[in-house]
DNA sequence: TCGTGTGGTTGCATTTTGCAACCGTGGCAT
DNA sequence: ATGCCACGGTTGCAAAATGCAACCACACGA
């Protein structure tokens, strides 16, 4: 198993990372989550190595983002939900690696039938949140010296 | 340099990966773009051995995700960005690592000065995208082999 | 029954990471 | 001016993760 310095940190973020930042976990999801939920084919599509894909698809299944069906693995509830992970990082990269035009996928919202460029909206005023105006304090499950740490402003 | 064979599948997910995708890289950002621009601060709060902060911050510099002015380093717009990759990995970390109530921060919108619960809108019809309902088609950089293939449903 | 494809595992070389010790600069109290 | 400490790193070496190629077992069809 692999080496977890992330975790006790008390942060959501890092939380995630533990799990999903490991090299290739994420893109072995990008597969599975566009449908492609056969070994042979994660790996022909990643370029992982097979002992790698093994270990990070066993993790994967051990933590519960997916299930191993027959020579499939589908994706639980909880894998489900690393598509927005995916998402914000196709968005940098679409913008800041391929440039404006270059994109090499766009997502479609299945719901209403049309392109969507997904943004993020505030759930309380219902406007669109710009990456600046974001800020962040302590929550309930902050630890006491989180409290009273003065959170400074993100970004 | 760190070896990024992530490079080349003409994928914005895997083209930020490349960058982002190293460790302790996210982790860094999370505290530059919490405010905290020093050295000395990044590394405590993060646990980041020395010598990989130091490798981690010279990168994202050479990238342009940061600026070195002094004894601080401070995000540009690239960097600034990759606040929806941050918040993207704390949501799924509130939900599945820590649960319901337990969430280490809270996300604030400075704009309207409310807690945010950010959710993703198609840009098209406005309404709210779950996780299931985003499909993916080949968009105008993508390869011809891309063209051909059909492309599969997200989730 | 022989070959081929899929879904892995194993062993070993290479790369990345972690850790501790060290170094140079600047501030500041003596 | 001298000594001492903090800050912002760098260096060297050990440990861990990764990459690669060879191998194995099973299923299926010719």
């Amino acid at each position: 198993m692999p080496h977890r310095p992330f975790e006790g940190q008390n942060c959501s973020i890092a939380g995630a990372l533990a799990l999903l930042g490991e090299r290739w976990t994420l893109l072995v999801m990008r597969e599975v989550l566009l449908g492609r939920r056969r070994f042979g084919d994660i790996q022909r599509h990643t370029g992982v190595a097979k002992n790698i894909l093994s270990d990070r698809l066993d993790t994967l299944v051990e933590h519960g983002l997916l299930e191993h069906r027959g020579s499939e693995y589908v994706p639980t509830r909880k894998g489900v939900d690393v598509n927005p992970v995916l998402v914000a990082l196709m968005q940098w990269g679409d913008r800041h690696v391929y440039g404006e035009g270059g994109a090499p996928r766009v997502l479609v919202h299945q719901a209403c039938g049309h392109d969507a460029d997904p943004s993020l909206r505030c759930s309380h005023c219902g406007e669109e949140i710009a990456a600046r105006e974001l800020k962040v304090r302590p929550g309930p499950g902050a630890s006491p010296q989180q409290q009273r740490d003065p959170l400074l402003p993100a970004a």
